[in-house]
RNA sequence: GGGCAGUUAGCUCAGCUGGAAGAGCAAUUCCCUUACAAGGAAUAGGCCGCAGGUUCAAGUCCUGCACUGCCCACCA
């Protein structure tokens, strides 16, 4: 059996991911004996490469399938990707334009061939990425948002609405992204606070003398006033509502209004109305019956205004009527002001609010919906606050812009009829349909445009947990009715208002029920010192990079870590090393135990715990296994990380494998077969109970563990360990009753740490074995020691023990004082006096603020008198113990002299 | 403006329903002890953000404040 010295983790996780793959490890089938339990990946773009975002995402998600699979459950996880419309389309013109080309110059058709050529070749690079991961997706069920399956599902799902008139056409004011050329919707829209100026302007009345002051940020929409507003109860105005203010530079005739929403303590109480570009004036016009004018175009340029400030940009137009207001008298001043801008969010130009005739989803109905569905907890949220701001998005949400006008997407299934020029008939109804109609109802025309637009890619995702189960193609699904609802959806909380809440939504609306029962919200991912990766920041850990410097391994250890429920995550290169360095530490671990095996016959996993060490491990290994199954269910993947190594590094190999050399090196083989059964049997489930974080390493020893251990002989389904239901669920039961055993191997670890520190500060080197003195203070834990001598000899390298009562201490020795003991090191022509006493009176100084401590708190009646006995009884037994300390180190160092 | 997190060792973070401050990394000392130097044994390092309150007892519960971060908002 040849194992390397060190974890090479390439080879391991090739062979392993490939074995999955060929015997469909993670493919599942509705099956009506077992429960299903089912995650739909948030579909990554195929425009994305696997960022620590996307690592992280997955990783959870595929410790919760695997541990749910160690559970018995029929697990599913669905993977595909989202065909990401603005985001890819911008990509492609990108490209285009280093061929001096723009998508017109190709036409629609064939640019989007382009972007499917495009897709085709490049778009899957992630779902081999996930692979690497070691993510365990049911492959064969990858979906793409715009494959035909999806396709129809976002028809059905079209359609369906538009029946219901919850889908309808209107002109409104919208986000507009000029360089994208496309409406977007409100959380499209992302603002940042942007330092620029508030320009006071003086409107003067028109048929008396005087004025108002407006302030504004946006100097240039001022072409398009249409009114003043102030607040109803601003005295300052009191007398000028109603009154007409002459338009400067246009020569209008506006009125001055009041509205509510008008804050009269911000700027001078008065503000300008422009209803065709700001959302609050639109508002204010709607209430006031204001007119609309519109005064830019959808590539950004000023139009129906003064022929000098006709097609110029925003930019341009603002200058050149801060100047001419400036010139003309009417600037008053320019104060610095930071306010925040609304940029699109996928190419961060500034967002112009314009009205634009767009599709419009009717969202009241739905929301209220997915609302009762959280206050009803049938949406639960982990961690729980996140439940409070996703209502209340919920409840303040606006009509939702679904209409996008670009190319790549779903075009909305909406016909036109139209007369043989092309133009609409004014008395035909648009049809919504899977295919071009036939015949127009009303006119029995036969010729139909389809509507220019695509849909929002976020509509299509709102669709996915259904739609990857083929909803809308074909009746009868047996995939939707076992698998729907999902068990649990994963994802971070900056997309839960543009994805999560419209999956609830489009969930109550077509099938009547929730998506998925719990939402498991997981932090961002930030760099050392604090700040969010990006490209533009140069701070961006690769993951690729980690999986091969590291392992993968070590990359998913490392974040399951560091996932606490809900917070926001740092992550370094040294985190990823130390969990490489604990994959190494299970390897070496396993390596040991399989070394031993060599030349005994095989195990038959009976395990018989023999001495107390055994029994401890064991009562430690339950407590543990407990807590960490605990931990999964509660999706603690940092408390189940954290109990685990704990649990492996420092009990099982720093005390329990280095005991059980003892028995290791007998030449009675009876014992070392009795302890490497106990050994092994810790050993295999601990690498189940881990084996969600660490599929590859876990795999590889246990497969190497069960043909050495077994001889072979093993049946093929329990050799994957991702195969066989979980061990640890069904503990031996050995250590049961066996509290006591970790009281009683306490005792020996402690006498043992003594010793050490001795050892350690009096410079002795290990390879020296030295005698030991136990002087029994406590009678009842003698017995303790005497049984397992064995114990401290070999860990404490100790050469023989002399254990008994009133044992005194020789001269030239080292002495500690443990709770039931006073230990004795002879150290003759070893010992360094000044440093013994040093030492010891370190010790003094502990053990005397101990005792005050104590004292103080005895001394107190209401302590006494009020806290619970048990407590009191234990400061009583601290005191006494900080007591005999004090006495036998005092009376070692008068010893000394 | 509203809401939500966080503030514990030099760094990254644990500390459950209140009863003697923990881990990893970094630092110091000693050790290649036949699983592992990607290791072992030990050491040092904390007014647990500030101020009050509840309690016999507060890192832990309550209130206020400060700072940091995030989300939301009709920030002219």
């Amino acid at each position: 059996m040849d194992m390397e010295k060190v974890y090479n983790s390439k080879n391991v996780e090739e062979k392993w991911y490939k074995y999955w793959i060929e015997n469909k490890s993670f493919s599942s089938k509705p099956d009506k004996n077992k429960k299903p339990f089912t995650i739909v990946i948030p579909p990554p773009n195929v425009t994305g490469s696997l960022h620590m975002g996307h690592a992280l995402n997955n990783t959870l998600q595929d410790i919760i399938i695997r541990f749910k699979k160690l559970q018995g459950y029929n697990t599913l996880w669905v993977p595909g990707t989202d065909h990401g419309g603005i985001a890819t389309q911008n990509v492609v013109e990108k490209l285009l334009k280093k061929e001096g080309k723009t998508k017109y110059d190709l036409g629609r058709e064939k640019f989007l061939e382009r972007m499917w050529q495009w897709r085709n070749e490049t778009g899957d690079i992630i779902l081999d990425q996930l692979k690497k991961l070691g993510c365990g997706l049911d492959w064969d069920r990858t979906a793409f948002t715009m494959d035909e399956v999806r396709s129809n599902a976002v028809k059905k799902a079209f359609i369906e609405l538009f029946g219901k008139g919850l889908i309808y056409r209107g002109k409104r004011l919208v986000n507009w992204c000029s360089r994208c050329g496309t409406a977007l919707s409100d959380i499209e829209v992302e603002y940042e606070d942007e330092k620029s100026n508030l320009w006071h302007i003086k409107y003067p009345f028109r048929d008396s003398d005087g004025y108002v002051i407006v302030a504004t940020t946006r100097p240039e929409t001022m072409l398009g006033d249409t009114a003043v507003a102030v607040a109803p109860d601003d005295e300052r105005y009191a007398g000028v509502v109603g009154k007409t203010i002459n338009l400067p530079l246009v020569n209008k005739e506006i009125k001055i209004v009041a509205d509510y929403i008008v804050d009269k303590s911000f700027g001078t109480g008065a503000v300008k109305v422009t209803p065709a570009h700001d959302a609050t004036d639109n508002e204010i016009a709607k209430r006031n019956n204001l007119e609309l004018i519109e005064i830019i175009d959808v590539s950004g340029k000023m139009i129906n205004v003064p022929e000098k400030y006709a097609s110029l940009s925003v930019i341009e137009a603002r200058k050149a009527v801060v100047a001419d207001l400036d010139a003309q008298g009417f600037l008053v001043k320019t104060e610095d002001y930071s306010h925040s801008v609304g940029r699109c969010y996928r190419c961060s130009t500034t967002i112009e609010p314009l009205m634009s005739e767009q599709w419009f989803l009717n969202v009241k109905g739905m929301s209220k919906n997915a609302v009762d569905a959280a206050n009803e907890e049938k949406t639960v949220f982990v961690p729980q606050s996140w439940k409070k701001p996703y209502v209340l998005w919920l409840e303040n949400l606006r009509d939702w812009c679904i209409s996008r006008q670009i190319w790549w997407g779903h075009r909305i299934p909406v016909y036109y009829c139209v007369e043989e020029n092309g133009q609409r008939k004014p008395g035909c109804e648009p049809i919504a349909a899977f295919e071009a109609p036939k015949q127009c109802p009303s006119c029995k025309g036969t010729k139909f445009l389809q509507d220019e637009d695509v849909l929002d890619t976020w509509f299509s995702s709102a669709l996915w947990p259904i739609s990857v189960f083929g909803w809308g193609s074909g009746d009868n699904n047996e995939d939707l009715k076992y698998f729907y609802p999902t068990s649990v959806l994963v994802t971070g909380h900056e997309i839960l208002y543009l994805w999560v809440a419209r999956m609830v939504q489009f969930g109550m609306e077509f099938m009547k029920d929730i998506p998925y029962s719990h939402v498991f919200i997981h932090g961002i991912v930030r760099d050392k010192s604090g700040k969010k990766m990006s490209k533009s920041l140069g701070n961006v850990i690769d993951p690729l990079g980690i999986m091969e410097k590291f392992g993968t391994d070590a990359l998913r250890f490392a974040l399951a870590q560091s996932a606490a429920p809900g917070r926001d995550m740092q992550v370094s290169d040294e985190s990823f090393l130390a969990a490489r360095n604990f994959a190494n530490k299970i390897w070496n671990a396993s390596r040991f135990i399989i070394m031993n095996l060599e030349e005994i016959d095989k195990l038959n996993g009976n395990i018989e715990p023999a001495e107390l060490a055994d029994k401890w491990i064991i009562a430690e290994y339950e407590n543990t296994a407990k807590k960490v199954i605990s931990h999964y269910e509660t999706y603690d993947m940092d408390s189940a990380a954290r109990e685990l190594y704990d649990f492996f590094w420092t009990k099982y190999c720093d005390w329990y494998i280095e005991l059980s050399k003892i028995r290791m090196t007998s030449t009675d083989l009876k014992v070392k077969k009795q302890v490497l059964e106990i050994l092994i049997y810790i050993l295999k489930s601990f690498l189940q109970l881990i084996s969600p974080i660490m599929p590859f390493i876990t795999a590889e020893i246990w497969e190497t563990l069960l043909r050495q251990s077994e001889k072979w002989e093993v049946k093929s389904e329990n050799k994957i360990i991702a195969e066989t239901s979980l061990i640890t669920l069904a503990p031996c039961g050995r250590g049961q009753g066996e509290g006591y055993a970790v009281e009683k191997m306490s005792v020996i670890q402690e006498i043992i740490t003594k010793i050490r520190i001795i050892r350690s500060e009096m410079n002795i080197s290990p390879a020296v074995h030295i005698e030991a003195l136990f002087n029994v203070l406590d009678d009842s834990k003698e017995k303790i020691v005497k049984e397992n001598e064995s114990y401290i000899k070999q860990l404490a390298k100790i050469s023989s023990i002399i254990l008994g009562k009133d044992i005194k201490r020789n001269k030239n020795s080292a002495m500690a004082v443990a709770s039931s003991f006073e230990i004795f090191i002879p150290l003759e022509g070893l010992i360094d006096t000044e440093k013994e006493k040093n030492r010891i009176n370190k010790e003094i100084t502990l053990a005397v603020q101990e005792k005050e401590r104590c004292e103080n708190m005895l001394s107190k009646e209401s302590f006494v008198s009020r806290a619970p006995k048990e407590e009191v009884e234990k400061m009583r037994i601290r005191l006494s113990e900080a007591g005999v300390k004090i006495s036998k180190l005092t009376e070692s160092l008068e010893f000394i002299g």
